[in-house]
DNA sequence: AGGCCGACTGTATGCGCTTTCATCGACCAC
DNA sequence: GTGGTCGATGAAAGCGCATACAGTCGGCCT
């Protein structure tokens, strides 16, 4: 089902279904009412792809994220789907699963859809490939990766801060022994919380960290904990370097006969609804999922923003019950 | 950036340029080398538009589900994304949030894109619509909604045993009173889950249910559990459509200070990862995933395999620490 | 030497649509 | 009546690429 046979059958140019299916112009209403109902009969879905051949303009905007099965990352893409749809655009998700390779897979996909705009929530970013798409037209976001560049916005979120609030709050609690249990361990803005982590071991006389890297997932934040559970004398409390692997890790300490937080703290980051879910709900730190995907929204969709900003965001503590005094 | 600047710039035609991207035919390697260094120099990226409309074919398949934040459906789509991946194929992802129009919207988004498959993974669906699909000359693989009609796969969950094995099990514990949560109670594929707990009201004597509906996400099931406890008797079992919204109601249950399983039993569906890792771990009946995910790859992404069939798959108890003895 | 084949490359057409630009009445003011 | 304006429509030129087809050229067989 063409357009063409869709004006054929219509008794009009291919130029007036156009007309009628981008309802601007103007069009005889009785003339538009064949049109649309030939159009009904047959069926017809206009092929995007020569639309948007034909058209230049795109009409949808590429989100890349390191994992979706992470509720960060859904958050915010669900955030950036909302308004996208509000604004009449189509978003493409893409999943690098943390892979460089993935990501450069995926950007390139996304460049050669021709969106309108393309932001990448990911961790893991090379600089080559930022400096690639800074050289294009589109508007691009980034989070938590990237330095400011020409076209590019970024978005980024004190981890350093955060982790402060965290260890000061742990630390006047009576923990001198944490674990810090993460992912990645390689990945630019995630060296960046054990880098905040291991600063305040200096600030704080007599703090000592133990880290244990594992997957981003249920299981892995599991694993580490098990590994860091083991050691003896054993850390007082499991600073995570999100929900997710911590409700891991509380998985973990009740398997091992532990209770949170009597015998054992445990702290999350992001503040996803899981955390409040968890037994013992979780304290953590809240970021501000839905101020970054309006950012990313008006970023990519509206003209009227000035590119090449830098957005700060600053996460809060929230303290529920998997936190308590050091035991002893 | 297009190919016929490339083919300028490495003075060759731009069919070369075309052959060396799609390396399928004989290209001379010191001509091959000289595009391909212009190719990086430019950076460029075909466009995917031009490619699908003048190469007529498309190496992407649709993925639709119901709600992306739902563990189970993003089990699937994971499976089905990695498939894809393997085969060369991308893969588009719509959400649809139980709407039927968004799947309307969504199915015309992807008939538009002349994907090489679609895959609808929802719970919501409308006959008509289904036709329609039928009569489009790609595969499509519905699961859980959909008849068989030509063209079209169909993978359908056989809930009624699975609830079967759910209530013949709760009611050998004793529990005569159960809660039934769920959520959208007018769709077809999720009536037919209370409907079979319905229908083993008949069949096991002195057994009543009482239902409760809210959203399908953890906050939900925590107020459908709420609604549930506060009725006086108290049901001594909760079953719950999914493992999302059981996790949602033990967070409700611990807050009114009922222990589980010695006060209250509660039932999941589904066996995500989340349902091993909730406290205590989750009692639910696993559905595989896997297999689903297999078995719509091979559908939409292999020639050799039967259209127009229709897969039953069979769903198993799974039982673990959140269910016991009914009390007293 | 003539012919043929195969590796390689260029030319040209069209995929399905959007978008100028031109056309053609109809209608109004003068 | 003439010129001008405006609404409605058609004709045609691409958008960036794949591909059928037609060369070109060297090597090799007879």
């Amino acid at each position: 089902m063409t357009l063409q046979e869709v004006a054929r059958r219509a008794r009009v140019s291919t130029a007036t279904v156009s007309r009628v299916l981008n309802k601007g112009t103007s069009v005889k209403s009785s003339t538009r009412a064949r049109v649309l109902k030939v159009i009904q009969e047959l069926n017809y879905s206009p092929n995007l792809h020569a639309q948007s051949l034909a058209g230049g303009r795109s009409r949808s905007i590429g989100v890349i994220v390191s994992n979706i099965e992470n509720p960060f990352f859904l958050d915010v893409y669900k955030i950036v789907e909302a308004g996208a749809h509000a604004a009449g655009y189509e978003v493409i998700m893409a999943n690098t699963d943390y892979s460089s390779e993935r990501l450069v897979t995926s950007i390139r996909l996304m460049l050669g859809r021709r969106l309108a705009g393309v932001a990448a929530i990911v961790s893991e970013m090379d600089t080559a490939l930022i400096d690639e798409l800074s050289g294009q037209r589109i508007p691009v976001v980034f989070y938590d990766v990237g330095t400011p560049r020409p076209n590019i916005t970024n978005i980024r979120v004190d981890y350093r801060g955060g982790m402060a609030k965290l260890t000061s709050y742990l630390y006047s609690l009576g923990h001198r022994r944490v674990g810090y249990i993460g992912h990645h361990a390689a990945l630019g803005p995630i060296k960046e919380r054990v880098q905040s982590l291991r600063d305040a071991t200096a600030k704080y006389a007599g703090l000592e960290v133990e880290t244990a890297t594992d997957a981003d997932t249920l299981e892995g934040g599991r694993q580490a904990a098990r590994v860091l559970l083991a050691r003896s004398p054993r850390p007082t409390a499991l600073i995570c370097v999100n929900d997710v692997m911590a409700v891991g890790a509380l998985r973990e300490a009740r398997s091992r006969g532990l209770r949170v937080p009597e015998d054992l703290s445990v702290t999350g980051f992001d503040n996803v609804t899981l955390a409040q879910f968890a037994v013992p709900a979780l304290t953590t730190v809240h970021i501000p999922r839905e101020q970054i995907g309006r950012t990313i929204c008006d970023c990519l969709m509206r003209d009227d923003v000035p590119r090449e900003q830098e957005f700060v965001v600053e996460p809060e503590l929230v303290v529920r019950d998997s936190t308590g005094p050091a035991p002893r």
